[in-house]
DNA sequence: TGAACATATAAGTATATGCTGATATGATTC
DNA sequence: GAATCATATCAGCATATACTTATATGTTCA
């Protein structure tokens, strides 16, 4: 059962590849997969400071993987699903285990913002 | 259609990613899905020093993605089939072109490497 | 055995990367 | 408008990375 596949340019598909060869940015995406998440969520799910948080959600907006929505005094971070890269990031994110854990941790500290503006 | 995937464990898929996030090894990566190649067939294709091929292919052989057999004077790479993260890699090499044509121009210079010891 | 070829490793360098702390910008609430 | 919270950006630093050159190791073949 071969399944086609949109293929992409292989110096794109480096730069994604790279950036989620990072532990960080790709917890980030397999979060993302069934979240929406803020960057002060993220915050504490990781434990380093809000700046390298922020630093990493620009690197992975600026070639189009996530975007932003504001809500209010937050701003919500999802996977870009009009990305030319997503099925291939979807691909990869099958391999990774859930990290949903950690935002259920969140959970428990009462720290998990679920904003219905 | 939902087709199960073997997870890996979130820190080694961020090594292979990382690993595949440079143009070079994915692209040998990607070279080595069809083909066995030597060392100086890439130094060939690549134009960039031998020791900095040897030390690509030294650093996907220490995670287990390629694996080296001698013949004779040369050392050919191919694919580790044996790896837990076989199928991961393979899934992700859909999405590349190929790079064959790197190896056609190789041959039509003489220059391909067939060794059949 | 020695010359030529193929590969690996060592050492050094320039650049990229991930982080922190400080500061700027923007939204909310009193 | 001031205080507070959320986020972004800037500057600086320590480490990682990809490359080069030089050298070592291993194989072939005369």
């Amino acid at each position: 059962m071969e399944v086609k596949v949109t293929e992409i340019e292989i110096e794109k598909a480096g730069i994604v590849l790279k950036l989620l060869g990072d532990k960080t940015r790709l917890a980030m995406m397999k979060l993302l997969e069934k979240n929406d998440c803020c960057v002060c969520e993220f915050v504490e799910i990781f434990g380093i400071s809000q700046s390298a948080i922020s630093q990493h959600l620009r690197k992975l907006r600026d070639v189009g993987l996530v975007k932003e929505k504001r809500k209010g005094q937050w701003i919500f971070y999802s996977l870009n699903k009009d990305s030319d890269m997503f099925e291939m990031v979807l691909r990869i994110l099958e391999f990774i285990p859930s990290q949903d854990e950690r935002l259920e941790e969140l959970e428990k500290q009462g720290l998990r913002i679920s904003c219905e503006i």
